[in-house]
DNA sequence: ACAACACTTGCACGTTTGTTCAAGTATGCT
DNA sequence: AGCATACTTGAACAAACGTGCAAGTGTTGT
């Protein structure tokens, strides 16, 4: 309620208090939102979600990538940089080149799960 | 490859050309992809995620909505406008109150994905 | 040692985004 | 009719974000 009050903003206040009470009590202080928050944020970029789609059963350099997503190298080494953060990729040097894969099976289910969304 | 010519970026260009087809295949003309992207960029938002976590199992006003997310009405609702046009959530009228809920079943398995992943 | 290559990184810039404020709509009450 | 309540909506603004550019790192080949 910030309105800059102690006061209800409606009236009524909660119309529900049980469930009110209930659903703040899950979502207080639950840091594990902030992490939930930050995996969709990270899926929810074209650029970086065709990385995930692109390495999924694949292993690919990021001149790769590249060409996949239609983004300069430096586009996609910044969103990998974001990626690898969040531990949703790992990399593995070979000589100059860098090669990128999936660092999390989660992502795999999740992504089957957005896909029978979007396939109605 | 958006460096302004026709010509690759990296000389080696393509170092898994079958993958790298196979992953452009899959990506390009693919509206798909879009509508994946903005599901995840919903619940990329903490505000947005809460309401629809409020919402699991929970039919709630606005008002409510708004203590929960600890969010002001005004924030509450236009943020509830960009998930009704996702159709993530639907809404019922009753007097002066709107009530929301869930308006996908996917949503719950999506979030359960999440979790897993985050509760490692 | 030098040049080419694959990739990373800091900075700058334009765009997108979430929130606030104020005004507006619609319903209920007296 | 008049007022309060519950909510919506448009405009404005600051903060966050994605990308391009240029410089930098580390490796390979000559």
């Amino acid at each position: 309620m910030k309105n800059g009050k102690n006061t209800p903003v409606c009236k009524i206040e909660i119309v529900n208090e049980a469930k009110v009470k209930e659903a703040q009590k899950s979502l207080s202080n639950n840091p594990q939102i902030l992490d939930m928050v930050e995996i969709f944020k990270l899926l929810g970029e074209s650029t970086r979600l065709k990385i995930i789609l692109s390495l999924i059963d694949n292993e690919l350099c990021v001149c790769d990538l590249s060409a996949v997503t239609d983004s300069t190298i430096s586009a996609v080494s910044h969103q990998l940089r974001l990626l690898r953060n969040a531990r949703l990729v790992k990399f593995r040097k070979e000589g100059k080149m860098v090669f990128y894969s999936i660092d999390d099976e989660h992502i795999y289910k999740l992504i089957e799960q957005v896909k029978e969304h979007v396939e109605e």
